[in-house]
RNA sequence: GCGCCCGUAGCUCAGUGGUAGAGCACUCGGCUUUUAACCGAUUGGUCGUGCGUUCGAAUCGCACCGGGCGCACCA
């Protein structure tokens, strides 16, 4: 995997634009395509080739090509045929040049499932042909025919009797041997980045495989896969802030989901007995290495279940899916084994944090007291009222970072969890659980709140919260607790990042390599204008109201 | 939001006050059953943008733009 490398920036262009005014297009820095002299002369140079291409009745952009056989494929039906021999078997590849030799002797085409090298000699292709490849360049789409062999070298190689330009491309690639590593470059320009560097492409496909796989565990235990509304009235579900977007029509404002916990319990007191929805979630926070604005999200709810079948239920999952994506339940993440078996360590809160600092919390019974005790350890204490929210502090500062291998920590304080139910056995706990891996939280579960009554004061007190300033305290959500009212069976729900999943699974160390499309500060801040971020802050103010 | 670092050719980078550089890529020529092929020649740059300091700025200062990392917030 790449790691993360420092970005030299480039960000002069669109002056040059003005003043060249030519039709060249710059791949520049990587980071934006525009116009300069010299990679319009690059440019220039493909279209040279391509009209050259089309004097000669080709076309460069035809409509299909009849392959028959992948890279992949060749190489493992070839796999025991010995160097320097030839067969007449004749086969059709088809890829994407990455490489040329020995001015298109050989060529490596790319295909999805890896490349195949194609050999061309005046022996074996018609003389126009061979010297026509001179019009093909690195980045070009080929379909090649002819024989397979391998070379004294060992490399299987398709003997080309005639080949077919499949697209002519007009922009050079960063082919170089250090690679293409500005990592600003790469993730704006992602298809770039999939083109040149294939881990990028395997990361991706591990992402649709560990999803392909969740889908199949829960599909193939009843349940439904569910959609719910990301433009929400209140947004809901999770402590955090949202994106704020409008409806012209109804000239409301509305939210962006934080979570999907709210309508996908409606649809449990509705009668569905199983659902889940893998879907984007955004939330309007920092960015870092372990945080995207949008996100993918797991959620599933199962009726009749607690938080204690929930943990059986989500180490069961988990190991699945690692051992769709990665074969196996032990993985090594930056350098770190991580073993997924069971059965994987269950810790209260309050014996966390008594391991690693020697402060039980059961003794801490006043917020004087909490308070004297974060001031020793150098916590800063922002929103918290009660000794509960204290001691969460505690643990996400001094705790958190040591869970490395998957454990559950259990048994949160009420204060912090308004949607979880009482514990059954321990005053001023809820039956919750967070599952920590390598350091991080992974997923987040518990004992569904489904007493109306109890969930309207919890959901009340949030609301105060929200109103004394604290903007990601949750909102009340009447038709919620309506719903609630009309009676929900014991249930147990977990909400499971699935970026954070992938990540440990393909060992990427930054969020945004297991996503497609990251997001980017735009290329011309100042050309968004300062009126919309007025418009911003005047909404983040009725926010606030509510 | 704060702190540190960075932005020079299409790509990867050197150049810290005195004529803008290298390797690769591109183009041309040679050679060739190669593996980053090789050899030779050429081409290619408002040194992120602007303003300043200076006889002179890629180099020093300020502001801005863009980015990376760390912290904060969060999952």
């Amino acid at each position: 995997m790449k790691s993360p490398i420092q970005a030299p920036g480039k960000a002069h262009a669109c002056s040059i634009v003005k003043k060249l005014g030519t039709v060249g297009a710059k791949l520049q820095g990587g980071k934006r395509i525009t116009m300069d002299t010299e990679s319009s002369r690059l440019r220039d140079e493909r279209l040279r080739k391509l009209n050259e291409l089309k004097e000669a009745g080709v076309n460069p952009y035809p409509y299909s090509f009849k392959r028959s056989h992948t890279a992949a494929q060749l190489k493992e039906l070839y796999k025991d045929l010995p160097p320097e021999t030839e067969t007449q078997d004749v086969v059709s590849v088809c890829g994407r040049v990455l490489n040329e030799r020995n001015t298109w002797m050989f060529a490596d085409v790319h295909d999805e499932s890896g490349k195949i090298q194609i050999f061309n000699h005046k022996e074996s292709l018609p003389e126009a042909d061979l010297k026509r490849l001179r019009l093909l360049d690195k980045g070009d789409f080929i379909g090649a025919t002819g024989t397979i062999r391998r070379t004294k070298a060992g490399e299987l190689s398709v003997r080309v009797k005639s080949y077919e330009v499949l697209c002519k491309s007009l922009l050079p690639l960063p082919l170089n041997w250090e690679g293409f590593t500005d990592v600003e470059a790469r993730y704006r320009h992602r298809y770039v980045d999939l083109i040149i560097n294939a881990e990028v492409r395997e990361t991706l496909k591990k992402r649709s495989l560990a999803i392909r796989s969740m889908r199949e565990f829960l599909d193939g235990r009843g349940f439904y896969e569910v959609e719910t509304p990301v433009l929400q009235v209140e947004a809901g579900g999770a402590d955090a802030r949202p994106f704020i977007t409008h409806h012209n029509t109804l000239d409301i404002d509305l939210f962006m989901r934080i979570a999907t916990e709210l309508h996908l319990k409606r649809l449990i007191i509705g009668g569905f007995e199983k659902v889940y929805e893998i879907g984007r979630i955004f939330r309007n926070e920092g960015m870092s290495t372990k945080h995207n604005p949008e996100f993918t999200m797991l959620e599933l709810y199962q009726a009749y279940g607690d938080y204690n079948e929930l943990m059986d239920f989500a180490e069961e999952m988990l190991q699945h899916v690692a051992k769709a994506v990665c074969g196996t339940t032990k993985i090594t993440y930056q350098g770190v084994e991580i073993d997924f078996a069971s059965p994987w360590r269950r810790v209260t809160m309050r014996d966390a944090i008594l391991e690693v600092t020697g402060i039980d919390t059961d003794t801490i019974k006043t917020m004087d007291e909490a308070r004297a005790l974060a001031s020793k350890l150098g916590i800063e204490l922002e929103f918290a009222e009660t000794p509960g929210e204290v001691f969460n502090l505690i643990f996400e500062e001094k705790v958190e970072a040591t869970l490395m291998q998957p454990t559950f920590l259990i048994d949160y304080p009420v204060e912090i969890s308004p949607l979880t139910k009482k514990h059954r056995d321990k005053p001023g706990l809820v039956e919750r659980f967070e599952l920590f891996i390598f350091g991080r939280e992974h997923a987040n579960g518990y004992s569904e709140l489904t007493d109306p009554l109890d969930q309207r004061a919890r959901l009340e007190d949030q609301a105060r919260k929200k109103e004394a300033g604290n903007d990601e305290a949750q909102p009340l959500d009447l038709d919620f607790i309506q719903a609630v009212e009309y009676g929900m069976p014991p249930t147990m729900g977990i909400g499971v990042g699935i970026d954070r999943l992938c990540m440990l699974l393909t060992d990427s160390p930054s969020i945004r390599d297991v996503i497609a499309f990251p997001t980017m500060k735009p290329l011309h801040k100042a050309e968004q204008g300062e009126g919309d971020e007025g418009v911003d802050k005047k909404k983040s103010e009725k926010v606030k109201a509510k």
